[in-house]
RNA sequence: GGGUGAGUAGCUCAGCAGGCAGAGCAACGGCCUUUUAAGCCGUAGGUCCUGGGUUCGAGUCCCAGCUCACCCA
């Protein structure tokens, strides 16, 4: 007997009860509820002096007890869950439909609230409502939705088989909004830049093509929005900011889903320093309104967030942590060695950027600044004017990830597009053509104002703030590998 | 791409000393008006991921592949 059999063993048991309760008037998938409380206010609104108090409420049958002629149910909605008490006494003239309940059934009921003899608050209902009923059966209602893979591909199960996977995403969506409240009242304008672009700049990465097809032309999907907010500074807009989505062709791993959301911003007449002092203040601000303490676990790891936070340049983390020095060029280089990175045919910067991931990263647990990048490795900031061999950017890690970048932007457009052509030299074709975008080029011809720009991984800090280890646990429906079709097993003579 | 681990009933998992395929929950049939993963009696349920191989005999050992997780690149 093969899965699919099997699994529709259970089905049809289900339908049978369906046709029962066709069959005794009720319609198994009901009509709108009206006045529904959530399970955790009406559990937190009535401490003491509940009786005689009405409730109603709307949720998932999670747990069932049959007495016989009583019969306790746990249901569950978004806010947590509240037991419902059924007694023949009260429900006679629905006993029979009550009777076929079962886990996974979507319920209304309605009826006064009581606490049972070890103190459950109890709503013993007068009436109950079939809302839809449940084809399907739940997983094991202790352990849940375990297997890792299906509850990413059954997050409609998993969301309410796995109270605490509903907790995170509430919170995910109530942090989102502190983003942009906080943004809005400092006169940060939200707006919605392109996602299929001609030209998919703004960052080192290999972009997903598709096709137009009136116009017969191929688009990237965004691998950053950059590029497009920059040119909302060119058009007068001082302050802006985008949350959504970009897209990389790149690996999967428990940090990177090939689609990640991204907060990017800009400010008119600020520097990178502005951008440190932001950044800084916004996560703070999330910490105190959606966390427990400034100090909080990741994984094995326990980041202490509290103000101020490190900031080192970057070519003093390389002495401390890699022992090298990038004024002299040859150490670094056999400290590359000495860690297996192949450095012969590489440029400098690319050797002391190499040694700095593989050896910096790892030690960077409590949130820092890493200030003053070399310059070779930023095409889009500005230099340092007082030492060139610099670019003003930060990046800022957490838990050993990287989780924002910033720049002083680079306005002169001569500059700007002289290091674009640096960057496509040797690159084959397609991938200069995903770079090289003189659109931009000519609106920085405009004038854009000095300017400070900052990007964050969203993904990537709601995993810091809500303790989530893989970058998985924090997008509802994470990239995967399609399941396994099977075969339509035909049968054969 | 490399390493490690996992894949057994609808779900969660045992079984590996190579010898009849197991438990709990869910399901099905009974009993029960204060349960809390309710309980009690009974029944049914399997392509042991797939394909080869070794063996009298493979869920277990060997080879290849698929899927997933974690670590590394």
């Amino acid at each position: 007997m093969n899965e699919h059999v099997s699994r529709s063993k259970f089905e049809q048991q289900r339908r049978d009860k369906l046709d029962k309760l066709r069959a005794l008037g009720v319609d198994p998938y009901g009509d709108r509820f009206d006045g529904v409380q959530p399970a955790a206010v009406i559990k937190a609104a009535y401490t003491d002096d509940i009786e005689g108090k009405r409730a109603r409420c709307a949720g998932r049958i999670v747990l069932l007890r049959d007495i016989g002629k009583l019969i306790f149910i746990t249901l569950r909605d978004s806010s947590g869950t509240i037991q419902l008490g059924l007694s023949k006494k009260l429900l006679a003239e629905c006993w029979e439909m009550v009777k076929l309940l079962e886990l996974g059934d979507l319920l209304g009921a309605e009826g006064l609230l009581g606490r049972t003899k070890t103190g459950e608050i109890t709503v013993w209902c007068e009436s109950v409502s079939l809302l839809s009923k449940a084809l399907l059966p739940p997983p094991e209602k202790f352990h849940g939705l375990a297997d890792v893979d299906m509850r990413y591909r059954m997050r409609y199960v998993d969301l309410w088989a796995n109270p605490e996977v509903m907790q995170r995403f509430k919170q995910r969506s109530e942090i989102a909004a502190t983003i942009r409240r906080f943004l809005a009242d400092r006169g940060f304008l939200e707006v919605e830049t392109p996602m299929m672009q001609t030209v998919a700049g703004g960052a080192a990465a290999r972009p997903f093509i598709t096709h137009h097809n009136t116009l017969d032309i191929d688009l990237y999907l965004r691998i950053a929005p950059e590029l497009f907010l920059k040119r909302l500074l060119v058009g007068g807009m001082e302050k802006v900011f985008e949350i959504n989505r970009s897209f990389r062709n790149e690996g999967l791993s428990t940090r990177h889903n090939p689609e990640f959301t991204m907060m990017e911003l800009y400010q008119a007449y600020a520097d990178y320093r502005v951008m440190m002092d932001l950044t800084e203040e916004l996560i703070c601000h999330l910490i105190e309104r959606h966390c427990s303490s400034s100090i909080l676990p990741f994984g094995t790891l326990t980041i202490d967030y509290s103000r101020p936070w490190r900031r080192a340049r970057y070519a003093d983390l390389l002495k401390e942590y890699a022992h090298c020095d990038m004024e002299d060029m040859a150490s670094v280089r056999r400290r590359a060695q000495q860690l297996g990175i192949e450095e012969s045919n590489k440029d400098d910067a690319v050797v002391v950027n190499e040694v700095f991931e593989a050896v910096v990263e790892e030690h960077l647990v409590n949130p820092t600044f890493v200030m003053d990048y070399p310059a070779a490795i930023c095409p889009l900031t500005r230099q340092s004017k007082t030492d060139p061999r610099f670019a003003e950017r930060f990046e800022l890690f957490v838990g050993m990830m990287e989780l924002a970048n910033a720049y002083t932007e680079l306005n002169d457009p001569d500059v700007q597009e002289a290091n674009f052509r640096r960057q496509l030299r040797g690159l084959p074709e397609e991938e200069s053509m995903a770079k090289m975008d003189d659109d931009f080029i000519t609106a920085l011809k405009y004038g854009m104002p000095p300017a400070g720009g900052l990007g964050i991984g969203i993904d990537r800090l709601m995993m810091l703030l809500t303790n989530a280890t893989s970058i998985r646990d924090v997008i509802l429906f994470p990239l995967l590998k399609p399941a396994a079709v099977k075969a339509e097993k035909e049968p054969i003579e």
